[in-house]
DNA sequence: ACATTGAGGACCATTCTAGTCCCCATTAAA
DNA sequence: TTTAATGGGGACTAGAATGGTCCTCAATGT
């Protein structure tokens, strides 16, 4: 897993493409096409995107969507959380506490710091980066071992 | 999401544990009790880690599960990948092409590379990272904006 | 007025998930 | 050699989540 669910994929992709024209707005039924997703869908996902604050919608002729802010403010994690709420690995990783298994797992904060850094680094990505044609670079992923221990402090 | 299953989280605590005593046989009723997961769901989970070659087993009175490598070798994304399949933010990502969508959605690439991304780094998280009790520390992860282009090639 | 376009929410079908159970094979120990 | 412990394999079920559809109402520009 780490599977990100068919909306959010979606929401990506129309974001993206929204992210490209940046002054117009979009109607529900230009997107559909053009992302080549059935209308009804993609109007989901757009609700789904404004409620989160990210679009923002004028009803009516010549109506549509646009972003609330410019694509380099817009994180991926936001997009996401847009969809499918708050973004973590495993339960006790969102919730505080109470997992029920916290007292005999012993992994809890170990799994949470994990869960934490790929929220990071989610969070570093932008809708600018998705939406650009060029190919992003990936950033630098130092393998957790060769980690100074110092450099992040905390235990 | 990049939502765990639970199972996934099971087989993660379950590894930790077996980690800790890797000489010992674990039988699957004891790591139930240990991990306080019903005794028939470890078991599921037990036979997919062994499947995946990350535990083997042994049957009979003093049977039970031990690791098949030292927990520095084992990896976290093996241990969700045992579970979970191989993992990938969107089916695109995973699957060469016929993505149906790729044509028009033109952030498939960019889509993988953040996967390849997080990929990467759950490769560099060990078991024995998760099994220890002193947390781990993060990985630096710069924000992708900070990479100097240059730093990998493509595109 | 009227055509366009989103808002809100009900609704359904299918898949996935978590969890259970049963019976057989293997092995150590009595 | 018998017995008890232990895993192997797989079928099965209930419930939730997911993806997707549809309908009616509200707003807004022409």
């Amino acid at each position: 897993m780490l599977r990100l669910s068919k909306m959010s994929d979606y929401a990506a992709v129309v974001m993206a493409h929204i992210a490209r024209y940046p002054e117009q707005a979009h109607a529900a039924a230009e997107l559909s096409e053009a992302v080549g997703v059935p209308r009804p869908t993609v109007s989901k996902t757009l609700k789904m995107l404004m409620h989160a604050g990210l679009l923002q919608s004028r009803r009516g002729a010549q109506g549509g969507y646009r972003l609330t802010r410019t694509p380099i403010e817009i994180s991926v994690s936001e997009i996401i959380e847009a969809i499918e709420g708050p973004v973590a690995m495993t339960e006790c990783s969102q919730a505080e506490g109470e997992c029920g298994l916290a007292a005999t797992c012993g992994v809890a904060d170990n799994w949470q710091r994990v869960s934490m850094a790929i929220r990071q680094f989610l969070d570093s990505v932008t809708l600018a980066d998705l939406a650009q044609k060029t190919p992003i670079k990936m950033p630098v992923m130092l393998p957790i071992q060769s980690v100074s221990l110092a450099s992040i402090s905390d235990a």
